[in-house]
RNA sequence: GGAGAGGUGGCCGAGCCCGGUUUAAGGCGCACGCCUGGAACGCGUGUAAACUCGAAAGGGUUUCGAGGGUUCAAAUCCCUCCCUCUCCGCCA
């Protein structure tokens, strides 16, 4: 949520910057005429109610035959009383939602585009691998080896749908192993196993409800939703919370699987395990003072790069233009490792600050000693996502002889095998 | 799923039967002051959040799990729901 003190304080200036990320700027006239509109009724109701708690308790001590009279009176500002709570109430529930369907403001540095052709690639770490043969794309080679079953995944459940099997399984799990361990051992992330479903306060707390409910999967008895991404419970899991300042900035990461509908890219990369319903990853949040979201977002994207560096994969770094950012964030950068079999650079990690707007629905604030409670700064990023990455250390450790080479990080998690062969 | 007991401020806990005398008692914790060479003890003062009026001091409203109802007036009475605990049932 932004902060409607600001909306009033200063219209322009958020107009302007929803302009920057194609947001309609008029929805702040509208969300303003409620607003104005909501507080006269809310101090018209106010001193009626400070009137009536007054009135009401010397009505116990008068004499009886003012009694009667005053009660009468009494009655009809309680049926004023409760028609302005009902009008009220109408109006808050129109005000807050058009607060909960605006947007998050970019950052000043985030650059302005109108598409993703106007993110910027802001560096490049290592050389796309040379290959002395015609490297496969990733479907080809897994299912050479065995390792990904496309047809019996689509047999299991549907179309975007795989299953892993072998070493490709144990792929997949000790780069989870690894990654976690990296996080938690080098990097001071805390680790959590935190729940896959959760209620619709904790899905609205992140900004995915609203407006993008049709993204999830749900429960259709319960109040539970698939979680899209652990940043979800991470993020909520100090809800409603007021924090002792000492204890930011709070690192959390987590293994959990995440569970998107893709309604959006019906017949995109309908090829390999690219994008799936269902897909694993490792995700880091951290809540951090206001004063060093800016720099802790770099400290974020350099945990995620980390983890390419360490893999010894050509990856790049690159910044979103505010037509491309989420909803919740106020600036992005994406980390993109080189898969030569696709020929394509595929989005591992996508870095996020999400200034106060998360902390403010979720209600997540932490206090100095003896302050005032403020809210904190929530920032998300993958570290990484597991399918991108096996198909980036399939496409560049792949050999002539078409095995897969074992990354050197990983081969003390996979019982020190060396080299992935047919099963 | 069934039965019972509960949900009150940062925490513990009284108030609910019997609506108004409670600005939610009391304690703990915390902060500040006094005391002290310094501390403990003791004493005193203060101690939530949101919204709002005000230059400030200060004031107003809301919030006793959530929502609805009764009433001039609800933490207190009624209804619905959620959650926690105990026991039972079912199940990995």
């Amino acid at each position: 949520m932004l902060d409607i003190k600001l909306i009033r304080g200063n219209p322009e200036l958020v107009k302007a910057e929803l302009a920057r990320t194609g947001s309609d700027p008029t929805d702040i006239d509208r969300l303003l005429q409620c607003d104005s509109s909501r507080r006269s009724l809310q101090h018209l109701l106010d001193e009626k109610r400070a009137r009536r708690a007054r009135e009401s308790k010397e009505l116990g001590k008068v004499s009886s035959e003012e009694r009667d009279h005053k009660r009468a009176e009494m009655r009809l500002l309680g049926d004023e009383i409760s028609a302005g709570e009902r009008e009220l109430a109408e109006l808050e529930k129109r005000f807050n939602q058009m607060m909960l369907g605006l947007r998050n403001l970019p950052r000043p540095y985030t650059p302005t585009g109108s598409s993703e052709h106007d993110n910027v690639i802001v560096r490049t770490e290592g050389e796309p691998r040379q290959f002395d043969f015609k490297p496969l794309p990733h479907w080809e080679l897994g299912e050479k080896l065995g390792i990904i079953d496309f047809d019996r995944g689509v047999k299991l459940s549907g179309t975007r749908f795989y299953v892993l099997r072998g070493a490709g399984a144990l792929l997949q799990r000790a780069l989870i192993d690894w990654m976690l361990d990296l996080k938690t051992t080098e990097q001071g992330y805390l680790e959590m196993a935190p729940p896959y479903m959760v209620n619709s306060q904790t899905v609205t707390g992140t900004g995915q409800l609203p407006k993008f409910g049709d993204t999830m999967y749900r429960d259709h008895e319960d109040d539970f939703w698939f979680i899209p991404t652990a940043e979800v419970p991470l993020t909520n899991f100090y809800a409603g919370e007021i924090l002792d300042a000492s204890l930011l900035p709070i690192n959390l990461t987590a293994h959990t699987p995440c569970f998107r509908r893709e309604k959006m890219s019906a017949g995109r990369d309908v090829r390999g395990i690219k994008r799936g319903h269902q897909f694993d990853k490792v995700e880091m949040v951290k809540l951090v003072r206001p004063e060093e979201s800016d720099r802790e977002l770099e400290s974020l994207v350099e945990n995620a790069a980390e983890v390419c560096r360490r893999l010894k994969i050509a990856f790049r770094v690159v910044q979103l233009c505010s037509a491309d950012l989420g909803n919740a964030s106020a600036a992005t950068y994406d980390l993109e490792m080189y898969a030569p079999g696709c020929g394509e650079w595929l989005e591992v990690s996508s870095c996020s600050t999400c200034t106060d707007y998360q902390a403010r629905r979720a209600g997540i604030r932490f206090r100095e000693k003896g302050g005032k409670p403020e809210f904190v700064h929530t920032l998300n990023g993958s570290g990484l996502a597991l399918p991108r990455t096996m198909i980036a250390v399939l496409e560049n450790y792949q050999q002539a002889d078409g095995t897969v080479a074992v990354p050197d990080v990983l081969r003390r998690y996979m019982g020190e095998l060396e080299v992935v062969r047919a099963l």
